[in-house]
DNA sequence: GGTTGACATGTCGATACTGACACGTCTAGC
DNA sequence: GCTAGACGTGTCAGTATCGACATGTCAACC
């Protein structure tokens, strides 16, 4: 049930923000570590209005509805911030597929490993890429935090290609004989 | 619909087993990587029997059915393995209320990233400790690609706590003023 | 004056997932 | 003989999520 709470936290962030604004943001910076459809944001901002976490505050043109958060939205939010705790959500497909490396050929269980090697390189320079291009020192942005979850972005996929291309090697050491170039 | 080819692999791994062992499974080691309740999985086998990729082999006692893998349910989930691209499931509660850091008090903020840092330690010690029970040499176990997903298990922690950290100070350097200790 | 494209909100049916409940069996120990 | 506990399968209601579709507005450009 966190969309309730990413938005909120959003809302909270940019006043006067409009559905269609939020699911920009969720497209571009917030999409890295909570995603939404569109058809459930503008579902759960109505849900939001009923229970009176968040307000109406203006409309603009174009039907456009902008929020903002109650003192009751604050309240929650402040709630499960510091009097909850993060249930962590353990889902990783590619991991579940490492599980069943020894139930195809070695070259397809190979050839798997190094499919994501490449890909979380590929990720990696594009990050290092993106890193050169945001304007971190601009005022009014989500800047803040995103600059921190990049870093973990960073880091998460480093980790992740280092530990395939260890793991590659366990593989192969367990089948001697398997040829090691693709 | 990942649950589908978890228990595919299962099933092919475990020739003979029945939804009580797998949901075992599930609760001991594969639930690390993907999570599943005992109402998903009783569903999910009856979906993959009709669908031809498993079949009951046998019946055991107190209504025990044993499944074994069909040749279409093998070909299946070679076809996942190797013919698709998992897709990353980018949904981390724990990240996301980093995002919404600045909408709580300091303290409250310092306070989160103190126990997550410790939750993270905690999890990395019972690992070790758990490392050193562990049967490795055993045969017939599932112990050889989740002894590749323990490790993954420790680096990721690991990365994860040097991570918040690194945040902590981030977040206190912004933030002049503010006491460093809780 | 017409068209393209960003802006903007919503509904709907199909699946996926959760948590609780319901029911029955076999074994070991008292 | 009884009972606790593991073994074993299943249903059901409610919620979350997805992907597609429907609808309309405003600004800019040609």
């Amino acid at each position: 049930m966190s969309l309730r709470h990413a938005l909120l936290g959003l809302i909270a962030e940019m006043d006067g923000a409009s559905g269609y604004d939020l699911m920009k943001v969720f497209e571009i910076s917030l999409g890295t570590v909570w995603q939404a459809t569109q058809s459930q944001l503008y579902g759960e901002l109505g849900k939001l209005t009923e229970g009176g976490l968040i307000e109406v505050s203006a409309e603009g043109p174009r039907g456009r509805k902008e929020y903002s958060i109650t003192p009751a939205g604050r309240a929650e939010l402040r709630h499960w911030m510091v009097e909850t705790d993060p249930k962590p959500h353990r889902r990783d497909e590619v991991l579940l597929r490492v599980f069943f490396l020894d139930q195809v050929a070695p070259e397809d269980a190979l050839g798997y490993m190094d499919r994501m090697i490449d890909a979380l390189s590929g990720r990696l320079d594009d990050l290092a890429r993106l890193e050169e291009i945001v304007p971190w020192e601009e005022e009014g942005g989500l800047t803040g935090n995103g600059r921190l979850t990049m870093e973990y972005g960073k880091r998460f996929m480093a980790m992740r290609r280092d530990w395939f291309v260890w793991a590659r090697k366990q593989y192969e050491e367990r089948r001697p004989g398997t040829a090691s170039e693709a």
